[in-house]
DNA sequence: CGCCGACTTGAAACACCTCAAATAGGGTGG
DNA sequence: CCACCCTATTTGAGGTGTTTCAAGTCGGCG
């Protein structure tokens, strides 16, 4: 039946050429920093390299993730155009950033922007408010976690189609990215999605096309 | 051999009457508010109640949760002398806070302190600096919840060691608590602790008094 | 002294994981 | 433009860790 879609020139569209349509709204440090073009799976930054800039999306996807020690792969969160990004890298946490798709991205120096919200309250109250802004998704992140892998998959879809305001989400990330999140495997997300489109939760148009029906959060 | 121990008065303690003993630290904003007494099981602030102080605790132990529709609890953190919580109420999160044992907390009123963020930049800067550590907290805690039941147990059981700075933790909280936070049932969190005092990493003192051997955290 | 809450331990059920295989599309080189 | 390979996804069968349900112990408190 994807197949079938397929022939539908309308509904067709290159995995990885997707770019989320939603301007970054304005903000007191819109204009700082320059901004480069980061290719799929290419690093924004690794492990080491901490605490010397912040972040942000322009166009595209990015992943921040931890790598365990066994070979896990701890997705910490996905970042979309107008969200900051490696906030949190002032300690030492060992964090990287990579594009889950061709993306663009505005790379800002830590030592400008403190030295401008010292003078000016308007930035350094910015400051906060994008840090509370990611506090609040790392809460809610661990949230996510404390329900059954179809509520978690389902809150997940849910958390993208709010942030597209359109009730069709295009996935920027594969399954396993998924499932990194949300720590599943990309099996059981795979089978999440069959259980979701079987009650009429969601409708997979394409693997990577989800219709979202449902307005509210799953249960939890 | 618990009860052996009972019989010694110095090992001897009242469940509930234990508090840390470490002094909070100097903050520009250390003398703020004014302090109040919560005795076990009581209410600091509520779901509705949102975003008009933000406190700090000065003795005991303040957990934050957050109760799920199907009756389950999630807790968010414990926080201990100190530390500030309540941070992130600007945005409508349904959380509540409750002492886990008698304790002390001290409420500064926001408006306030944004009034006084706008003139002097180092209280803009150690508010921005209390979020992050909030965001580190809530990043960590996330990363908890990807590990094994005894890897979470063992863990949490570290960061309670580490934020004593003694070998041996007196845990405020009971083992429901401790299964809220790590999404865990309470049965499981009481076998880890079997299954870690079997292989020697931890030893039972007494249900509440756990002597942490190891010195780094578990694998992951 | 006896109730109640917190903890522990056992046995069976279940959700998710692991291993395996099949399908399909995208990208590449001829 | 086609053949091929590689990656992503899906689906199945069996194994495992955690939960659920149940029972029993212990200490605090009225």
């Amino acid at each position: 039946m994807w197949k079938a879609n397929l022939k539908n020139k309308k509904l067709q569209f290159h995995r990885h050429k997707r770019q989320s349509l939603f301007p970054p709204s304005r903000s007191p440090i819109d204009r700082m920093g320059s901004s480069t073009l980061i290719s799929r799976g290419k690093k924004v930054f690794r492990n080491g390299q901490a605490g010397k800039h912040i972040y942000r999306v322009e166009s595209g996807c990015i992943r921040t993730y931890a790598n365990l020690s066994d070979g896990r792969r701890h997705i910490v969160a996905f970042y979309f155009p107008g969200d900051y990004f490696g906030l949190e890298m002032h300690k030492k946490h060992r964090i990287s950033a990579e594009a889950t798709t061709p993306s663009s991205v505005r790379v800002i120096d830590i030592k400008a922007l403190t030295s401008r919200a010292a003078i000016d309250v308007a930035v350094a109250q910015y400051m906060l408010h994008i840090t509370n802004v990611e506090l609040q998704r790392a809460q809610n992140h661990s949230l996510l976690l404390h329900n059954s892998s179809d509520e978690r998959v389902g809150n997940f879809l849910f958390e993208m189609k709010k942030r597209n305001r359109s009730k069709e989400v295009d996935l920027l990330m594969t399954r396993q990215d998924i499932a990194d999140y949300l720590n599943l495997t990309h099996e059981t997300v795979s089978r999440a999605f069959a259980r979701l489109e079987k009650t009429s939760a969601i409708s997979l148009l394409t693997p990577w096309r989800i219709a979202v029906h449902f307005r509210k959060p799953l249960a939890a």
